[in-house]
DNA sequence: ACTAGCGTTGACACAGGCGTCAAGGTTTAC
DNA sequence: GTAAACCTTGACGCCTGTGTCAACGCTAGT
């Protein structure tokens, strides 16, 4: 299939396909007028990448995936550089999700306060 | 003071403080030379810019603190536009918040998973 | 008078994953 | 034969808060 027709496939646009594969995650055959030519392995691969990179991944860290579903693998996940990535972005969202909520507390705090001071104004000004 | 004073009181930069007031959020005298003057109150104000910086707002949602502090309240916090603002940004966070809870469930899993395909895999390699 | 260290404005650079346009070649249908 | 709908590469734009450099002016100390 030509980069259309993946690209609908997969949900996503061709200047996206041509991204991936300019940052060597996609190798697309040729025909002889030049045009890019893909198979259905080619599908599952840009399917890993979107749905990794829905979750938040970065295209780098999808690279692992791919060449593990490149390599024959029936999911991209199973191989160490994957876990390794998958590792690594657990403790990210650990982390993230640490910072965030520490943030709604200093944000909850201060709204709570800065309600209640507006409550105060107020008073002042009807009293 | 001048700007590099000003600067390194509040923790930054003066190509940062030249960004404030390009975007209307603080306002200096000039010098007869052309020079910038502050004063404690542009302290207090780029102090709040940069603490609510800090905590990940953008500069837009700084803009009704630094109006509530340039209006002579004791707080950023306490006008009817900061409120506003405090009160998007919890809900904001709750979003982002369960957003990352439920990807690191999702990635939780996956890492599971591929885990335990990957010790299958090795462990059909050693029999 | 000269240097060091401040100040001024203007403008480019970055990160990331594309959108989008330009200028052209190919193929297909009528 | 020509228009529509594909394809190609190349390149700029975006967004946001600065970092950084250029080229220049002011001021203080020696």
């Amino acid at each position: 299939m030509r980069i259309g027709e993946l690209a609908e496939l997969a949900g996503t646009s061709t200047r996206a396909l041509r991204y991936y594969e300019q940052h060597g995650l996609l190798a697309a055959r040729r025909t002889s007028n030049g045009y890019r030519e893909y198979d259905e392995s080619d599908l599952r691969l840009v399917r890993e990448i979107r749905s990794l990179l829905e979750i938040g991944f970065n295209l780098e860290d999808t690279r692992p995936f791919v060449e593990c579903l490149r390599s024959g693998r029936a999911t991209g996940a199973e191989c160490p550089g994957s876990i390794e990535v998958l590792g690594r972005k657990l403790a990210d969202l650990d982390g993230c999700i640490a910072r965030l909520q520490a943030v709604r507390r200093v944000v909850e705090r201060e709204l709570a306060h800065a309600v209640e001071e507006a409550a105060e104004l107020e008073s002042r000004i009807v009293s």
